[in-house]
DNA sequence: GTGGTCTAGACCACC
DNA sequence: GTGGTCTAGACCACA
């Protein structure tokens, strides 16, 4: 798996496996890997997927079972759509529209990019 | 002035030059204040402000003349918003559309939200 | 370590790491010391090696894995060749020929003179 | 006149000075610009020159009268060319040879590259 | 542990 | 006066 620069690795990879989640890989009330398999597989020191599995614990999408490992919570797909939503709608839609203002760029022209993303 | 704490005082800074440039406060070819005065002015060490200097001048954006002080580049202005609209498309934007169709956000629902950030 | 007064000691550094790679001591792909390492096997500030590190990762011969370190980049070697012939070719040579001319100075003396050089 | 931004504006005035002399356009016992002149004419503070003539009084290429101004040194095209030799043979031609040798460059290729240059 | 940022203060060459 | 470099020491997020 390849990071960006950008942003946290921890807080991509918690991306990585909301994603398994919402696509059913990862089902609910299932075990998902342990912190040491999951740092294997995507090449990262456990420690780092360790504060990945420690932030989804605090947002409810996870939970643990001490001795056992880490299980997808009853509540994790709802959770992760909240989490992303108000984060989209919060954070990231206003400041997109801060440099649309400030660029001077219309709706029109997202618009038009918008089917151009889509078709790729 | 006061800094966000989610992103290096130093482009915040450079941030506040291009605006000041934007708004032909700061002309082309016209003299900018030194590292010193700019950081009094900001309550910012100067060794801050010279590393806004540095990236504004590794942008193309001012150019310095030795002993005497830094300058507005010509091309400045076209160089802020080619520097600016590369970012917004080739990063933001994508990184945006991602997020709307994990989430099942429509166009609809940006315009919506556009228009009420638009009364604000 | 001993540094030359007449030209920064974060380029010098530059120079000594890019000696390392080009003898193959630092290898494709191998972490180098870090900042604190170095800066104190150099005796000097861990941010003057900071710049240096900066420098060379904006001269893509060296690159950061977050948390982790630096490494020499894949194409370290090309790219330190080619910033030194540029930098030759370009501009070092040029020079020498015009003071050449300058001062009625023939290639027949700088052969010499060369050839006096490689007995030394 | 345009500065190369490598070498400090003083000495690049001291060359264009010892270029005067040299081509005979500023003859012997002459009078040249005054400090003031001098630096109206290449756009520099009149203080950058003043350091130019100290430098040039110091190498004995021209002398000061008291209230009149600055004069050709009787000696002044040898010293010149003693100076610009004396540099060239002992600091800049074994800077050549060292990075040369370091980027394994041949008296070959400077031979033609010199051929490439006169025809210029 | 790592790099990244920032401050305070110093010294220097240059204009 | 200007920028440029360097040091010492601090704090932080991240791995």
């Amino acid at each position: 798996m390849e990071f960006d620069n950008n942003k946290p690795i921890y807080l991509q990879i918690a991306d990585f496996v909301c994603d398994k989640i919402l696509r059913n890989e990862w089902s609910a009330a299932g075990r998902i890997p342990s912190v040491r398999e999951l740092g294997a597989d995507l090449q990262v020191n456990p420690n780092t997927v360790m504060r990945t599995y420690d932030y989804l614990q605090g947002e409810e999408i996870i939970f643990n079972k001490r001795g056992i490992g880490y299980f997808v919570a009853e509540t994790a797909v709802q959770n992760i759509v909240k989490l992303n939503r108000t984060e989209f709608f919060s954070h990231q839609l206003p400041m997109l529209f801060n440099t649309m203002n400030a660029l001077g760029i219309t709706l029109e022209e997202i618009k038009s990019q918008y089917e151009a993303f889509l078709k790729k």
